[in-house]
DNA sequence: TTGAAAGCGCTAACAA
DNA sequence: TTGTTAGCGCTTTCAA
């Protein structure tokens, strides 16, 4: 039978209070009481219990994270950086996939806040955004990674989805491109991210060309009938930016169809620099977002507010980067 | 503040055993008590505590995975489809990336098991096994996924790695190739592939060169340098078995730097046909795992576990299934 | 059919 | 410096 701090007590001879201090290293006790009792709890193998603490109105040490799914590969290296921060201080990570359902999300947040997890991590889409501020207690530990809802008032960790499709775009530019398509995913993100890449057309003088941009569901699969409908026209871009990598990679194969070489007869950039950008032939270009430094932040954030429960909402925004792989070159003379 | 049970009792003019009751369906209670006992739960937005509930010795209703990396495309899919069913059970699971360091692993399962969790599943490697089960009660459920170590006492569930290497150079070998090379990760599984790969070219008196079998870390990298050893040789295997995914991308890349097409001048195949088998030019060749069915029979194995403290250690173990690809050709004539 | 009360393992005043 | 004790929110006998 697992030993309590009673046990502990007794064989120490000393009272549970004290045994309760030199576990939490509270109160004055002295050297040589907690010599002892740090030895009993070694030779009964004392590990004190998470729930029975936690009963009495202290921390679970575990976060929740809602994601899409854990099985796409930009969501994994997401889950991967933020366990890695959050055990860094000492916390653990309950994992859930939500598909972007809102009924799913709801369900495991209500389930998360049964189990009393200290602090929520969402990196997943609600149709209803609302529904998420509403399941939550006023201050409860909350932020949002990755996803920039301004209508909800949450502290919040992205990259700069605008930015990054701006760059993505004076990339192709500096290419020599001007024929652009974009194959987009429908969310928050990629709106911001198509609208940076408008700006960048317009601010370069470029005609933004609505045929040649689709939104589709975030799958290699329709990237791939997404940028199908877009090469098949009669005219088409010689460039194309994907919203992300599934759809880099979606792309990439409708082009193949298509009969079209990647980046002789057409460029693709991509956004997020996953693991599939980096084995796809040719190696992907694309903007990649500081995984790790936005997972440090999002704990940060989730562990100052346990602390100060009403600290002012903030947003940290970080930088996207180009990363030049070999699916983009310059336009070639026709 | 959140509503207790004391809450609920006091609105219904009952006592809280009796809510106790109604929540968790134990009891007799009249019908008219339960309905109204249920509606102040609603109106009041009751939600029963699992931490107070898991302290009077009731479950968490959570499980532990420890996992070598969640990064790792397939470790990505085995944690989704465990975590899918363990919801469908009524379980969240908390993810541990262990990196397979020994310590890390430890020390996960000293905090789980400060957190009372009700079962642990095991799909990361120790090196040293006999730690695992000292840090276990003796009839804590636990579950090795994806592993067989014969020395432990556990439940297993795990793919017939044997026999999935057999039937990868059954493959190559029909195609026409005698001369196999094999490119494995350091680990229990890869020893077992690479077992059922000798077998399987004793079996057609097929010559096993062992300069052509190279032992790495799993990784794109390490296969990559891996292959190359086998590849650079003055006599060279016309094929190539990869102990999983990771390992055949970084072969096609050696193969790609040495000038070799795939599968013209060698065939590769690979083993877990992940996301990366199918996004690959070209398509691996692969061995698929049926991990659905896998982490279903886990989860199931750890819910009959907490019921049955001492059933009787049970291995169940999957039949493994070809996937042809593009990689794999019929040996050219030269 | 319902309720009183003990207890799960721990924390945190408050006393001593 | 140490101990006593009252909870934390819930489950579960055992009585009523």
């Amino acid at each position: 039978m697992k030993s309590t701090i009673y046990d502990v007590a007794k064989a120490a001879g000393v009272s549970i209070a004290t045994v309760s201090k030199v576990v939490n290293q509270t109160g004055n006790i002295s050297v040589k009481t907690r010599e002892r009792v740090l030895h009993i709890m070694k030779e009964l193998q004392y590990q004190p219990s998470v729930v029975a603490s936690a009963l009495t109105g202290k921390k679970t040490s575990t976060f929740g994270l809602l994601i899409s799914d854990l099985a796409n590969p930009f969501f994994a290296e997401v889950a991967r950086n933020l366990e890695d921060q959050a055990q860094a201080a000492g916390y653990s990570i309950v994992m859930c996939s939500t598909d972007n359902k809102d009924d799913k999300g709801l369900n495991y947040i209500s389930l998360l806040q049964r189990k009393q997890i200290d602090g929520l991590i969402v990196a997943c889409q609600f149709s209803q955004w609302s529904l998420l501020q509403d399941s939550l207690n006023a201050n409860f530990p909350v932020v949002l990674f990755s996803k920039d809802i301004p209508s909800l008032s949450m502290h919040t960790v992205t990259v700069d989805d605008y930015r990054g499709g701006y760059q993505a775009i004076q990339h192709l530019i500096s290419l020599g491109h001007s024929r652009i398509g974009v194959v987009t995913e429908d969310s928050p993100s990629g709106d911001h991210r198509v609208r940076g890449a408008k700006q960048a057309m317009n601010d370069a003088g470029i005609a933004v060309n609505d045929d040649w941009i689709v939104k589709v569901k975030s799958s290699i699969e329709e990237g791939c009938e997404g940028a199908a409908h877009v090469l098949q026209r009669d005219t088409r871009p010689t460039a194309l930016f994907t919203c992300n990598d599934l759809l880099a990679v979606g792309s990439m194969q409708s082009a193949q169809q298509s009969g079209l070489r990647v980046p002789e007869d057409l460029s693709i950039i991509g956004f997020d620099d996953t693991i599939l950008s980096k084995i796809v032939v040719p190696r992907l270009t694309t903007i990649s977002q500081p995984i790790q430094e936005m997972a440090k932040e999002t704990v940060q954030l989730l562990l100052r507010q346990s602390d100060t429960p009403d600290m002012p909402k903030q947003k940290i925004v970080f930088q996207p980067q180009l990363v030049e792989g070999l699916s983009t070159q310059p336009l070639q003379a026709k």
